[in-house]
DNA sequence: TTTTGTCGTATTGTATACAGTATGCAGATT
DNA sequence: AATCTGCATACTGTATACAATACGACAAAA
């Protein structure tokens, strides 16, 4: 199904927000944007609204659309919210099968191996959505989704280096392993611990962050 | 701050919807509705598209909007979901303050006089409102909001009788009771509780509903 | 009778034009 | 010097115009 101009239109400002062509808290200018991707406004316009419904930018009446800032105080509900979102959806999705299993494993293995920060962010995201993958809610994982999106934000700014996604690689393994035991509320107790703490290299990133503009 | 004309047309057209004068699962003429409504097909457009990511309309690329048909199925994803974030803001929230009790309980007999369906569901709205007031996390209660739109929708459609939303009322009166008794933990299962079984009434109306159209 | 193809029309998607408003600067006023 | 006022300008908000496409009716062929 042909998708229209203005949902293309949305992919590109996002990934320009994402990678920081657009940065954050900047007003956007909507002539010279559509002048630059050779669109109009009226398609811009319904990207940008988009965006906003995705919270990665903000409208002020008449004076327009802005990138949203990164904030501590932003990134400190986020976390915790996935941290029952998640751990919910694996309950419903109940054990993973075989073959999911092996989908694990490799997603994992390829993520210790992982140079780059964008592959490594993408790996760890594909992981906890295979945890999931067999969820019946659509609107729970929808629901994730986007978080996915907002918490994707926050790690491609503060993850200068693929070591930090790394650095949950230990509860990935302990979930796994509680999951082959059969340990499903076990494993959803473990998620959740994962989720809580896996915010906690963006904080202090975001903390150093703004001790610096404070001084 | 003076809000555009989308903004306001989203509210309207969303109205439209919640009493029924844009049937279920019809075809939105952006041209018909924008000379009905008075404005241009611009602002409309935007409002629609506002109206689509709050899943109140789903958009077709070069067919159209539809206002999204009410579903068994998406009734029983989301009334779960509201199940596990209502209590999870109540637990943020913590125990209400005096002044907070006072405003559950009026709310609460006032519910119990309501005479309109429309008024009993929005005093039944406020109620839940008042649990996690003093949420500290704004993301999750906007996510609430956005699902408490969600929920009006069927509420509005199923309830021909002000009756069943009062159906409710012993469980209020049981979770103000453990507030007081400063029993946080309880409090918030037996609102989950609530909100599992709140949906209910939906439940079997969809039920009835879809068996009339099989046969 | 069914199917397929073509054409006209209605409707959406995109571009452009116009209107209204916020913003910054120059000069006036205290 | 500081603040206010009016104006020019750039930008957003809305309307309109144009382009592309989906849909239905009708006709021709199987």
């Amino acid at each position: 199904m042909r998708r229209n101009l203005s949902d293309d239109l949305a992919d590109r400002v996002r990934a320009m927000i994402f990678d920081g062509q657009l940065a954050a808290g900047v007003r956007i200018n909507e002539v010279h944007l559509a002048l630059e991707m050779g669109v109009s406004r009226t398609p811009l316009r319904e990207a940008l609204q988009q965006l906003v419904a995705e919270e990665a930018i903000s409208s002020v009446p008449r004076r327009g659309f802005f990138v949203r800032p990164l904030t501590l105080q932003e990134a400190q509900q986020i976390y915790p919210i996935r941290a029952f979102l998640d751990p919910e959806a694996l309950h419903l999705s109940g054990i993973p099968d075989t073959e999911r299993f092996r989908e694990l494993e490799r997603t994992r293995l390829r993520l210790e191996k992982a140079r780059s920060v964008k592959y490594a962010i993408a790996l760890d995201e594909d992981w906890h959505r295979m945890l999931w993958a067999d969820c019946p809610n659509s609107v729970l994982t929808n629901l994730i989704e986007q978080f996915i999106l907002r918490t994707r934000r926050y790690e491609l700014a503060s993850m200068g280096d693929p070591q930090i996604v790394r650095s949950s690689a230990q509860s990935k393994k302990q979930i796994q392993v509680m999951l082959r035991r059969r340990d499903l509320d076990g494993a959803c107790r473990q998620l959740r611990e994962s989720l809580l703490h896996g915010g906690e290299p963006v904080f202090a990133w975001l903390r150093a962050r703004e001790e610096q503009i404070t001084k």
